[in-house]
RNA sequence: GGCCCUAUCGUCUAAUGGUUAGGACAGUUCCCUCUCACGGAACAAAUCGGGGUUCGAAUCCCCGUAGGGUCACCA
């Protein structure tokens, strides 16, 4: 209680992260924040075949892009760490509680070092789930270090855990049946217990755990596809785990105040995309035209009329999609009308189009240039098309400015394309039968 | 297979022994509406099964069943 807090994240660069890495990332973060604690980051890389600086690159850009805060400087790196590790070894062995085996299938010339496990029954607490209890007798003497100056990774984290004052190790069910013998190592060195919090893994539709051959699983491929930090933050939050209210958007900084290991569910749950899509659309609601505009150029890469973010932002669910939406509403091109469109399939008649439009571009033409508004175009030409009816006077002027069957309203796009420019699209439009 | 974990609508979940089992996403229908979208309303949809305990069980216990995780000189 008096202890300050501390989490750990400690990914290994082995791989893109993964969406359940994130989540563990954020549930750190948030146990540690809500508590006044920190996160520290490290990379578990004593892989040396399989790490790569270009996954760790892709950690930290996600981790920043998400903007979820760790303790920095140092990011902990364990290649770093290696002499730490080895003086440990040397102490197990001399006590001996570990001892050189078998000679290494990787390395030959030099010796394993294998636990002396004491083959005991370990029980420990799990914020999650209450108690966990195991029989380590099933793990034999396992292997601690490929050689003595070689360490496998739960002696590493033990050790690690142990020096950096992580109090609250927070991580994927999948390593529930690692806490035992990672707490035998712990004894051993006479280090004390964490608490521990194993979280219900993330799950693929088919119910087994997420993984590559589900298809996009990376963060990096989320953000690709126009997914905003926001969303996916709260999405993540709220899968294993729920404050148990009704509302459902969250920003990080409620839930930080919300955050309890108390109610971290005990099931898995499926990862679906619906939702997220959902939530990814609410918090790009959410957002100032500004800002939506700033992210949308970043995303897009390409420069657009401002007026269209209003637009986009209540139709598009993702960036992706909006910036589809930008080609899509950029009215400043030309505007084909083909005379099929304009009469809504046959369902207006010919004469009765052209005689609107006529009728509507006599009114328009009558807006002062310095009202041209959306709102006073409508104004203007309201009363006309409900005395005509208002499908057959709206839909063939909506084309006429768009030329598109699916558009924003008609008035709208006057103004955004300007009166000139609306009376000649109105004109070419009336000609054209 | 051994060990461990889990089980409420299709999905994410609420309920901490007493509710007509609530909400959200998706679905369907309707309203708004010239289209798309937004917005609003409604419908449909669940306590894995069986035994206990209790006046009363989604909730506690046991047994099944099902699903998952893990059993590396990976992390």
């Amino acid at each position: 209680m008096s202890q300050p807090v501390i989490t750990r994240f400690p990914p290994s660069p082995t791989g893109l992260l993964h969406i359940g890495g994130a989540r563990t990332a954020l549930f750190n973060y948030l146990f540690a924040a809500h508590n006044g604690g920190k996160m520290i980051l490290r990379f578990e890389d004593t892989d040396k075949e399989r790490s790569k600086p270009e996954f760790e690159q892709d950690i930290l850009d996600v981790v920043h892009w998400l903007g979820i805060p760790y303790e920095t400087p140092p990011v902990y790196r364990q290649s770093e760490r290696l002499s730490v590790y080895q003086g440990h070894v040397a102490r197990l062995v001399d006590a001996g509680m570990a001892y050189e085996a078998e000679e290494s299938e990787n390395n030959p010339g030099k010796k394993v070092v294998r636990f002396k496990n004491p083959n005991s029954v370990i029980t420990f607490a799990d914020a999650v789930r209450e108690q966990v209890t195991f029989d380590t007798t099933d793990l034999g003497d396992f292997v601690i270090a490929r050689s003595i100056d070689e360490p496998l990774y739960h002696l590493a984290v033990v050790i690690d855990d142990h020096d950096m004052g992580v109090t609250h190790v927070i991580r994927g069910e999948e390593h529930i049946s690692n806490t035992p013998r990672q707490i035998l190592i712990l004894e051993a060195l006479g280090f004390a217990r964490p608490e521990y919090a194993h979280v219900p893994l993330i799950l693929a539709p088919d119910k087994s755990k997420l993984s590559k051959r589900h298809g996009a699983v990376s963060a990096t491929d989320y953000r690709a596809q126009g997914f905003i930090p926001e969303a996916i933050i709260n999405y993540l939050a709220l899968l294993g785990w729920n404050p148990g209210g009704e509302q459902e958007v969250f920003t990080l900084e409620e839930l930080v105040k919300l955050f309890t290991l108390e109610r971290i569910h005990k099931a898995g749950a499926v990862f679906g995309t619906e939702k997220l899509l959902w939530f990814n659309h609410e918090h790009l609601k959410r957002l100032s035209d500004q800002e939506y505009g700033a992210r949308l150029k970043d995303f897009s890469k390409s420069e657009f009329d401002a007026r269209l973010v209003p637009l986009i932002k209540e139709r598009a669910q993702t960036l992706t999609e909006a910036t589809d939406l930008i080609k899509e509403y950029d009215f400043t091109g030309d505007v084909s009308c083909e005379p099929a469109l304009l009469l809504n399939k046959g369902k207006i008649a010919a004469e009765d189009a052209s005689k609107h439009l006529q009728a509507v571009q006599a009114i328009i033409l009558g807006v002062a240039d310095e009202d041209f508004t959306a709102a006073h175009i409508k104004d203007a030409v309201w009363p006309y098309a409900e005395q005509e009816g208002r499908g057959a006077v709206l839909w063939p002027l909506r084309v006429a400015l768009s030329g598109r069957e699916k558009s924003p309203d008609p008035f709208t796009i006057a103004a955004l394309v300007g009166k000139d420019e609306t009376l000649k699209r109105i004109a070419r439009a009336a000609e054209s039968f």
